[in-house]
DNA sequence: TTTAAATGACACTTTAATGTAGCACTTAAG
DNA sequence: CTTAAGTGCTACATTAAAGTGTCATTTAAA
C-alpha cells in the first residue's frame, strides 16, 4: 500500500490493514519507525536474494535469472523504495553495499561474455533493477520464475525479432 | 524538482525557483491548479511527440526512433509522473488517448515484424515508456538521439552479446 | 520621471496529519 | 471464572503546510 503512495497517512494505512490508529503507534513509535521497520525488511531481502543467487561464484547466466527471480519475488513483498529511506545512514551504507555487488557482477557478466561492452556507463546497472521492478509489479499473474524467464530474455535479447 | 519529491511543499518549490512563496500565489490559485499546468504542458508535448513521430503511418523502425527521442527531450524538459494527475478525468482522457496510440503502433511494430510476436501482453507496452524515463534521468549527458540510439538498440535487441 | 504592475515580506487563519491520553471492550491464558 | 494483554474509540495538543490579506518596495513601461 506504501508502493502506491510512500507518503500515504497513518490513518490510511491503518484503515488498509484493519487496525486502529492507535494500534500503529503501540507497535511502533513513530511513523519514522513504521517506515525503518519495512525498510529494514526489504534490505535484509535484498541481501539474502543477493547471497543465495551467489553473485560472486556462480556460472553468469544461472546467477543472473538466479538474483532476477529473488528480487521479483521479494518486490512483491516488500513493494517499497528504499530511495525514500537513505537519509537513514544505516540503510544507505548497506544498500550501497548491494548496488556495488550487483555492479561487480554485471561486470563480470561482460567479461564473460554474457553481456556487451561498450554500453553507456551505469546503463545495465541501471535497467536491470528498473526492468525487474517493472515486471514485478505489471505482470503479476506471473509466477517468480516465470517473470523472471522475462526479464532475462528481455534484458538479452530485447523484444525485437531475432 | 517535482521528479523527486511530488509532495513538495510550495515554499521550498518556490524557495527552489528562487521566489517568494506569495508570488506562486499570485499566477496560480492553489497548488492543484500549479500542478495542473505543469501536467498539461507535459500532456501536450506528448501529443506533440506523437504526432511528430507519425505513429500511424511513418515507417515502424523510423517512427519508433522518432518518437523515443521527442519523449527523452520532453522528458526532461518537464519530469513529472502523470500517474499523479489521474484524479482530474480531462487528464486521464487525454493520458489514456496517448497511451491506446502507442500500444496501436506497437501492435503495428510486431505485426510489420519489428516486435516480436507472443510476449506476455503489455510487456511491450510497459516496458517503452520504463525505459525511456530512465535513460532520460539516468544518462543526462546523452542527446535525445543519442539516448535514444541507446533506447532503440536495447529494446529491440538487448544488453547480451549478440 | 512618473506611474502601474509585479514582487517580497510579514502576519494571520485553516486544515490535515502526527503523536499522546484515558477508558471501555474483547480475547486468550491461568 | 479471573485476569492480563491487546485493541477500538474518542478526545486533545502540536506541528507543518495551504491559502489569504496587506503594505512597502522594486521594476518596467509610458
Amino acid at each position: 500500500m506504501l508502493a502506491a503512495d510512500p507518503g500515504a497517512s497513518i490513518a490510511s494505512i491503518a484503515a488498509e490493514a484493519g487496525v486502529d490508529r492507535r494500534t500503529v503507534y503501540r507497535r511502533f513509535d513513530s511513523r519514522e519507525a513504521l517506515l525503518a521497520a519495512i525498510y529494514e525488511a526489504r534490505l535484509t531481502a535484498i541481501e539474502d536474494a543477493i547471497e543465495d543467487a551467489r553473485l560472486r561464484e556462480a556460472p553468469v547466466a544461472v546467477a543472473l535469472h538466479r538474483y532476477v527471480e529473488n528480487v521479483i519475488a521479494l518486490n512483491r513483498t516488500w513493494p517499497v523504495d528504499l530511495a525514500d529511506m537513505l537519509a537513514d545512514d544505516s540503510v544507505r551504507v548497506r544498500r550501497d553495499a548491494a548496488v556495488r555487488e550487483v555492479d561487480a557482477f554485471l561486470a563480470r557478466a561482460t567479461d564473460e561474455g554474457l553481456l556487451r561492452a561498450g554500453l553507456p556507463e551505469g546503463w545495465a546497472s541501471a535497467l536491470l533493477p528498473q526492468v525487474v521492478h517493472l515486471i514485478s509489479r505489471q505482470q503479476p499473474e506471473l509466477s517468480p520464475g516465470q517473470a523472471a524467464d522475462v526479464v532475462v530474455d528481455t534484458l538479452l535479447h530485447g523484444l525485437g525479432t531475432r
